[in-house]
DNA sequence: GTGCTACTACTACCATGGTGGTAGTTTTCG
DNA sequence: CGAAAACTACCACCATGGTAGTAGTAGCAC
């Protein structure tokens, strides 16, 4: 089952899109949010599977509520669903993170089909967005130097000594702090960069030539 | 305690060092070898945790000796002994993978002395190599071409999953295999690229672009 | 045929890695 | 000053990774 957190600030689109989920077997709507504020309580909340976010809201932008969101290691897939198709932004949605970006005038059943490979880990845009995609913004990520901005002095430390393939162990040691202490640091540096393990942040480190 | 397995044709000098050996607390001769083929026999039954080794033999090549070693999976480390101070074999052996290089002329207590800190890890080079090693040889390591095809073509492929940071389950799905083969290959490719971890392998990948 | 290599699979075991929560200290900043 | 962020530490728990050994199958070479 497929909890879903549906974040817009028009009411009856809401209800129209959550009636709409849950008359799709394996896919429930567990929560609404009609503000930014709100998406990142109910978000925290419910640590829902998959986030609807429309763009354009009154009281905070959304690609300011999706880049709070995954401040906040809200790991959810996070859909974009908003009728702007305006170049800026679909790329700046990308670079914060989004998994995806629906237009609002997508069909029903072609929504409905967009959350489902969605949910399985599958990035979706609308077809009507190719034109941007293929002018090479594909790179779903804001700049290493801004991703390496967010960690702490001892998570960047902590980053290098992974990138050389150490572990936990030898890095406590070298530091002169407890595994544990490693352990928490390694943690919260893969939840800042959104990657799902050391190997991953290894391979990054390496790739961008981070520290070098 | 330290377990050593001496490898030289010369069954007095083997008498020697092993005299020597024995007389420092924390080092022991566990076996000896005439040949290459003994040394591979004695290697892989003893499991020493050092072993010295002579280049210049008559059956075999050190160098091949070496090589053959490292191919089976011997973990020891390994300390060439020899008489020679020729770049070329100096450069041969660090290329295969040796963990020192001591000249036979080195006094006995030097001898010793290097051998503790090897057996700590830290590699030993006898001072008058200092030339050849400055001479940007350091590069412990084959060619990376030279590595990568003592791979199999599975291995090769497991390898590239493990740079893009994947974990075993999801190569085994991939490739439509178990997990516990793929864990197989994993091991087997570690162990002839002389890895400690998958993260060093991705890190080794990465660094070297080996899949571009 | 025999032997070798590669590939597959499984078991069992232990080490390492990652998450969640709690919590005390210090540093930083408004 | 007081709040917030960073750093430290520990616990318990579960997932993942790596090692060792055994073993069956297929293909290739001598």
């Amino acid at each position: 089952m497929v909890s879903i957190l549906l974040v817009d600030d028009h009411p009856m689109l809401r209800q129209g899109v959550a009636q709409l989920i849950e008359m799709e077997d394996g896919l429930t709507v567990v929560g609404e949010a009609g503000s930014g504020e709100q998406a990142l309580l109910r978000a925290e909340e419910l640590n829902p599977d998959m986030i609807l976010l429309d763009l354009n809201m009154r009281d905070m932008d959304g690609i300011a509520t999706l880049v709070a969101l995954r401040e906040r290691g809200v790991s959810a897939c996070i859909m974009i669903f908003t009728v702007s198709d305006e170049h800026d932004d679909v790329v700046a949605a990308l670079r914060a993170g989004a998994d995806g970006y629906l237009l609002k005038d997508t069909e029903p059943e072609e929504l409905l089909r967009s959350i489902v490979l969605a949910s399985k880990g599958q990035p979706v845009y609308s077809p009507q967005l190719a034109s941007v995609l293929a002018s090479g913004v594909r790179d779903t990520r804001p700049d290493c130097g801004e991703m390496l901005a967010r960690l702490t002095g001892r998570e960047k430390q902590i980053l290098r000594h992974i990138s050389t393939g150490e572990t936990n162990k030898t890095i406590a040691r070298e530091l002169n702090i407890t595994e544990a202490t490693v352990k928490v640091h390694v943690k919260n540096t893969l939840r800042k960069l959104a990657l799902r393990s050391r190997v991953e942040a290894a391979v990054w480190v390496v790739e961008n030539r981070l520290f070098e």
